[in-house]
DNA sequence: ATCAATGTTGACATTTCTCTCATTTATTGA
DNA sequence: TCAATAAATGAGAGAAATGTCAACATTGAT
């Protein structure tokens, strides 16, 4: 029964479908971010330590895979910057996400090679990204937090420097700081003022250092 | 003799050489944007109408297509950006220059994705693309035109807008104004303010709209 | 513990790609 | 024009990837 589709109730073998499901994905992102889109099946099935049969119980082909690699690094990427905070401040919110994205692309350069190659690469991918900023963006705007409103280009500008970054940081040439550094810019750029980013950029640092580590922030579908 | 290097004085066939190697050129350009990095050199002979021995006698191997390619692309961004006027204010400069590669975009959008896939991939293009970037911005700066230097994430923050707009551009999701209005952006961003930014964008579609038309942007080497 | 359901395997047929080379065709300086 | 020189060709060997399948192994509800 291959592929099976994402439904109904649990079957006999569940608990090993997911497990090897994941181990595939795993295996997926970690040659994305090697080759990216010129990745093969036989490269992630020796990656996975699977034999290609496997590969085709799981996905029809490449381009399944590649999509499933899409859905689980934006559900990441959306885990990642995503607030469990009750603040309402959305610069607050803005700054810890933006900020938590950074940290986990210095932690984790595999999974930040994983993402620059898909928002390289999927179309969807960017627009998917706007779709979580949009609404701190929007409120900040309406509270007269912000200068600028979620307009295509504001979007634009504050995705594009994150991806910019998440490069620098992932080729190594990035400084300790940098990560604090670039929100600080993200949120001048919004319209809040010099001190005041700086300040909210600091802050986030300490609210983030004095976090939970990461532990284990990758998402897992076990459908 | 296979691989001729771009060397010494020219040879029988050199005028016939040249133009393969741009056929080639052009072909890889267009595959490149169509399938990204997976391009095969099938699609690229193909492309180009040649016999797959023809590509060897120019390029080794996939590799050194492609690192062609991106030199190609380089040169015709810088050639496109590069401002023949004599104008001496940088804002003046950067606005053309980066204006004209949005509109290029827009008039040749397999370009575009050409640029787009290999600032994607190769390690060494938003670097380049910076070095072009970075001469006009510190003038301004020293002069006091800009509130901002060339550093990091000045360089990332405008080099991922342009990025992002190209991008937005070739998908087609870009009214008739955009790239004057993300150069407006780009210029309130390096610290000239609201109105005058507008202005300076204008004046640089106006110019441009006055320009010659792009004829033959391209770059050929014709070594 | 059992055993039917489910997952895993790896050999294999097929397709696709890369790169070579002996041969043919075209170019161009004299 | 002509001949020396270079470019183009395309068949084909070899490598690599894809996708299939019948046999085998494992799982987990009972």
């Amino acid at each position: 029964m291959p592929t099976r589709s994402a439904d109904a109730e649990p079957s006999r073998g569940h608990k090993k479908r997911a497990r090897t499901r994941n181990e595939l994905i795993d295996a997926g992102v970690q040659v994305l971010a090697r080759k990216g889109e010129s990745l093969t099946i036989s490269d992630v099935v020796a990656e996975a330590q699977v034999s290609n049969g496997t590969f085709y119980n799981y996905f029809a082909d490449r381009e399944e895979l590649i999509d499933a690699l899409a859905e689980h690094s934006l559900l990441s990427l959306a885990a990642r910057a995503a607030i469990e905070t009750t603040d309402k401040d959305p610069a607050r919110r803005f700054a810890f996400a933006t900020l938590r994205v950074l940290k986990c692309a210095t932690e984790d350069p595999t999974w930040g090679r994983a993402v620059l190659r898909l928002a390289g690469n999927r179309r969807s991918f960017p627009h998917e990204m706007h779709r979580y900023m949009r609404e701190d963006l929007a409120t900040g705007f309406d509270q007269g937090r912000f200068e600028v409103g979620p307009d295509e280009i504001t979007l634009d500008l504050v995705t594009g420097l994150i991806l910019m970054s998440i490069r620098r940081i992932v080729r190594g040439d990035a400084g300790p700081d940098h990560a604090e550094h670039v929100l600080t810019r993200a949120l001048t750029v919004l319209g809040i003022s010099k001190d005041e980013a700086t300040i909210l950029a600091a802050n986030a640092a300490a609210d983030f250092a004095g976090c939970a580590e990461p532990s284990e922030p990758v998402v897992r579908v076990d459908r």
